[in-house]
DNA sequence: CAGGATCCTATTAGATACTG
DNA sequence: CAGTATCTAATAGGATCCTG
């Protein structure tokens, strides 16, 4: 395929979209051994407030990603698990965490050469 | 690693951050086959302005991706190009294409579905 | 605890016009 | 053509309070 093309392509962009917002894929990782808790989860990913961890969660949903469990009753418990679709994400997600760890230090280097 | 140890990293950090603006993977993307000039991306890539499109570019110059190459002269000519470092993120962001080849229309009859 | 409702601020991107 | 300046609209995200 062309850059062209790639570029595009609606499911192309949908891609980017979904990167595009901040938390996406943090929250995908983070969900990555199981269900978790909205409380869990906001201690495992830190510096995410409720309100827009929840906001992450509805979009994920909305796009089919993650799926919503309440176990009714009080006090209330939900959980957050990854559906078979999201489940799919983990690789290039995980190929971009792996991306990190082998080159994070060399953006570091450069962001300091450049603004130093 | 665990999923704790991969969320506080920082180095994991960056990555998501390069991923949250909106324009860094398609612009990296679109220079894959080799150094462009920015009114070719323009062409490339579609509905981005020349401002952002000159922003985005500062951005992955800062962060050690892309190199500037000014062919003085006038009309001047200048050209942006993977740096080696750019081109090792080809790979991850091969991988969401991938995916979004594969699974994009899943997430849009997602879509569909919860917002009908 | 889950999560909705508000208010507020910083950032982003788009449009446009202009300079060298 | 490359890039900047200015203005504006939209939005993400943070803080806070409140309800079931």
């Amino acid at each position: 395929m062309t850059t062209d093309a790639f570029l595009a392509d609606c499911r192309a962009r949908l891609a980017f979209d979904l990167l595009s917002h901040t938390w996406n894929a943090v929250v995908l990782w983070a969900l990555r051994d199981g269900p978790r808790r909205p409380v869990e989860l906001r201690e495992q990913i830190g510096g995410i407030s409720s309100k827009v961890l929840t906001e992450t969660l509805r979009r994920l949903q909305f796009n089919g990603l993650v799926e919503r469990q309440a176990h009714g009753g009080a006090p209330p418990r939900v959980e957050y698990g990854l559906t078979a679709l999201g489940r799919t994400l983990l690789e290039p997600i995980g190929a971009f965490g792996a991306w990190a760890f082998a080159h994070g230090d060399e953006v570091m280097a450069a962001q300091e050469a450049g603004s130093g």
